[in-house]
DNA sequence: GGATCCTGTGGAATCGTTTCCATGGAATCG
DNA sequence: CGATTCCATGGAAACGATTCCACAGGATCC
């Protein structure tokens, strides 16, 4: 390539790299002199500091990693976007690292972002399993978790509180008049897979519905199981008439296959999905959905990361959720007519 | 944080620091005692190099730029995704920036890339200013476009011909007996807005439609220019009877619309996108696409990226497009009864 | 058996910065 | 006016790796 240096720089302004060093990084120790001049030289060769240098000596890199376990999913794109601006107006560059949902390629991509001495990580676990998370510890690297935590690790963390939302969910169907409720839950090698799964059957239990363990199916938060969970649930003797699923992936296997089954949700079936996704409200009809707010997350993720770097040993956050009512949950057990204007046929 | 260098690692193993980086390195001027002692010395010590060190003298960082207009947008998550492993699994690692669609980030990201001195850049360039793109140029960064091209940079780049599908699309909803299509058009300062604006005023003539003028709308890519474009087009004295929408976002914002406006998606207007995203399949009516392979970009950008970085001079590479017909434009223009089961009421 | 060739190794230079230390000159003080 | 302080500066060490160079010792060649 090139290899324009702070020496060329500092040639051209006729000072030393010392001074032209000092004046790059804001040193007050500079005179008004010094500062036009490598200013100029600066412009005028177009330099930029080699970063690697710069954080080699300086032991800063002005980056952090940020690891989810999926980047196509919605969730986590729009997590990705909110904790990048947030990094980025902070003065920080974000490195993703995408985990896929599996276990080796997150501790491929922790090692990478250890490698690269980033300033600190954020990270949405894809399981309980620990694996490289400890070296991260070790090397006390700040870190915070986002959306997951893992059993075990005691890091600063930013979730959701499933409980009040799920209820809310649970008592809106009861209220509809279904007494049975099919949960596509997500794994409970996760913690929001648990998390949700126990505030469900909460919910269920102090609603007075059935509790037969039948009507939960365990997923793994992608499309093709909440397929399978409907498929399975609705081969029951006695099938659910409302469905919860725990995530948006999940919900849009259960929205493609019921189409295919020929069922029409909101009013053959009604379904509640777990994250706010903007296109579900497009949806016909328009789908009911747990809603939390990823740009907080996203946002309050990088701060409480910003803290742990500067020192700081801060809360961890729980944001809350709550349920939005649209046409596929609004329609009564034993009524068939539309509840909104969404609802009717195209 | 902690300090464990090579310089431990050689210590422990007994050899000097050239032997330990030698081993490391894969160097095979090795012994196979020195092998043993230093890969015990790195595991016992938990061992990662400094990347920075290691770039800073070798001069590779094993890292790529991917820079994308917007992560929020699926088509640009789901590039990101593929770029993402078809890198990951050529030993680099991907430094995601996202320009917001905004001239002035794009610049920033850019020069944050230079400065930390990736071995290659692939972008999907916001729009036709160059700005520091310029600088990868005179730096000789290998760098490849994706997506979108820009007048007068001469670099690889992967792109999709637009045309085809267009012409495609046009043809069917001539087919289906629509007349007057109105044209939802991306903005004039991309080379794919330019492109598929001439693709469909070429096809229009083709086919002997309406070439009026007022029948094309120009938005910028964002769903709420999609919803304006209806808008205007819906108050013409002789409106559309079918849509086509340059990309995803902008379908996504007429669809919103058309609910509200309570027009029929597929019976009263036909609407096709650019743009396969997934959940269109899912929508009810299904929404006719423009399909072309993300993956395939993505994959591709990095096979090009990896070729200009070994110092050839590949060719760019045209992928096709084609047309998915679904429900939502299935319909003659004369018929009103559903055209397949996917249509018919919720 | 002496010259030549490998092979593995240690030591040192190097990459481009930041930062410490010493210095020289101007400014301030009594 | 001599001594102290202050400020801007140049020079050099340091960060943690890679890589060049020299060299020791064993194998190979004529």
């Amino acid at each position: 390539m090139e290899a324009v240096t702070i020496k060329d720089v500092a040639a051209l302004a006729g000072v030393s790299v010392g001074t032209a060093s000092r004046v790059l990084s804001g040193n007050p120790a500079t005179s008004a002199d010094a500062r036009d001049r490598v200013a100029a030289a600066v412009a005028e060769l177009d330099y930029q500091p080699n970063a690697q240098a710069r954080a080699l000596r300086s032991t800063r890199s002005n980056a952090l990693g940020l690891l989810v376990p999926d980047v196509r999913n919605p969730f986590f794109a729009d997590l990705a976007h909110a904790a990048e601006q947030a990094a980025l107006s902070a003065g920080y560059v974000t490195l993703l690292g995408n985990a896929n949902e599996r276990n080796d390629q997150q501790d491929r991509y922790l090692d990478t972002l250890i490698s690269r001495r980033v300033d600190g990580v954020i990270v949405a676990p894809v399981g309980d399993d620990l694996g490289r998370l400890r070296a991260l510890i070790e090397r006390e690297v700040p870190t915070v978790l986002v959306d997951r935590t893992v059993p075990g690790l005691d890091l600063p963390s930013v979730t959701t509180d499933s409980e009040s939302g799920i209820r809310q969910a649970v008592q809106h169907l009861a209220d509809l008049g279904h007494t049975r409720i099919g949960y596509i839950s997500g794994p409970q090698a996760t913690s929001t897979g648990r998390d949700r799964f126990a505030a469900f059957t909460r919910a269920v239990a102090e609603a007075g519905l059935s509790q037969d363990p039948e009507l939960v199916y365990f997923g793994d938060y992608q499309a093709a199981s909440g397929s399978a969970g409907v498929h399975a649930l609705m081969q029951l003797a006695s099938p659910p008439t409302a469905l919860l699923a725990a995530d948006s992936l999940m919900a849009v296997g259960a929205i493609s296959i019921l189409h295919r089954l020929g069922m029409r949700i909101g009013t053959d079936i009604a379904l509640v999905a777990f994250d706010d996704i903007e296109w579900f409200a497009l949806l016909n009809p328009a789908l009911s959905v747990i809603a939390h707010s990823v740009e907080d997350m996203g946002r309050i993720a990088v701060d409480l990361l910003l803290q742990v770097i500067a020192g700081e040993t801060p809360e961890s956050v729980v944001l809350p959720s709550e349920l939005i009512v649209r046409a596929s949950s609004a329609t009564p057990i034993t009524g068939t007519a539309p509840a909104t204007p969404e609802q009717r046929s195209q």
